[in-house]
This record gives C-alpha cells, sequence and structure tokens, in this order.
DNA sequence: CTGTTTTGTATAATATAATGTACAAATATG
DNA sequence: CATATTTGTACATTATATTATACAAAACAG
C-alpha cells in the first residue's frame, strides 16, 4: 500500500474549481448572481453555492454551462474521455 | 431573438454522458458497481443512478473520476477554461 | 463621504439526492 | 440447460441540496 504522491487534487479542489469556471463565466458577462438565478429559475443562493464550491448537484452545474453556450463543448469532452482508452497504458 | 440552431445538447444528456464516462471508467478495471460502491463508500444506488444520468451531487461524480485517477486530469481541464479568455471573440 | 448594488451568511421550510432493503430482470458462468 | 452474479427497479427512511427570506458585509457609483 502507500501509493506515495499521488491524489493531492481531491474532490473538494474540483468543486472550487468547477465554481471558480461559472463564476467567471457570469463575471464575463457582467451578470450579477441574482441576474443569472433569475435566467436559470434557480435561486441566488444556488448560485452562490455553486461558485463558492459546495456540493451542487450536476443540473445546477450544467444549467450554467448551458447558459453560456459552454455545454456542447463540455459534452464533447466527456464523450472523448469516454471513448479514449487508458492512455496510460502507453507509458 | 430566436438564436436558431444551438443548444440542441441539453443538460440531461451531458449529464447521461458523465454517467457513461464513470460506467466506462469502472468497466475497465472489471468492477461491479457494488465493488466500486463499498470503496467509495457510497452506496450500489447511487453509482446506479450516477451511471444512469440520473441528477447526482458533483461529489458523487468527483469521488468515481478520483478512484480511477481522472481527477488530476479534470482539474487541469477546469483551470484552462477558468482562465481562457473568450476564445470566441477571434472570430 | 452617502447611498446603491452586489455578495456572503444564517435560519427555517421544502424538494430531492442518498441510503438500505428486497426482488425482478438481465448477464455471465458452469 | 441450471445457477450464480450483476444490474435495474421500487419502496420507505434519512441526509442534504434547494429555496425563500432577512440582514450584514463588501464592492461600487454618485
Amino acid at each position: 500500500m502507500n501509493e506515495i504522491f499521488f491524489d493531492s487534487v481531491k474532490p473538494s479542489d474540483a468543486k472550487l474549481q468547477m465554481g471558480a469556471w461559472c463564476k467567471s463565466l457570469r463575471q464575463r458577462k457582467g451578470l450579477s448572481q441574482e441576474e443569472l438565478s433569475a435566467k436559470l429559475n434557480l435561486s441566488r443562493v444556488t448560485i452562490h453555492h455553486l461558485e463558492s464550491g459546495r456540493n451542487s448537484t450536476l443540473e445546477t452545474f450544467l444549467k450554467v454551462l448551458n447558459h453560456f453556450q459552454e455545454l456542447e463543448s463540455f459534452y464533447t469532452y466527456l464523450a472523448e474521455k469516454t471513448a479514449e482508452k487508458d492512455v496510460k497504458s502507453l507509458y
């Protein structure tokens, strides 16, 4: 046991980064949390939770990506990952 | 109004694809839903829901990526997206 | 600086994700 | 084929995400 050095990135880190992405998308469009939440039919608190790395649902995260036209690209990324044969085996 | 043709990919499609990714990761390692859920301290039903595109939480999804060493790469993807200046503006 | 808007936070209520269980359907294995 | 394993599904319970609201703190505009 003890796989030593890996896994320094934890799920909580990824949640924070997903929130940071959503926040950057919103701010680039000059929207307030209030405005975005209204457009997505979500509460402002839910947007705030998402952006601050709380344990949101996939739906909340994906609604934000969808609103900022990032869903298609994200979907493609997922599809590639799904099709990807274990690249680590090449090393 | 009527931005015409875009947004054919919906959040529900992305959820299905996230589930497909998780399922493929599990199957490549020859694990059953039962075995994976035990390792992640989640119920088998939760794994099944994730893999079948239900509205899971980010934590459930990220735990699976983490177990299959995909979290670091996913985190990097998110960080790039967050830093990315609006590439569409180049066109 | 004062007033305005936005954001962070707390509380209570509601909606729903996660769980445990049981059983049926589907897949694999002998 | 029979049988074991895995997966899909349904139900009730528990945990928690979402919501609505109110208010304080920060950031912004005059």
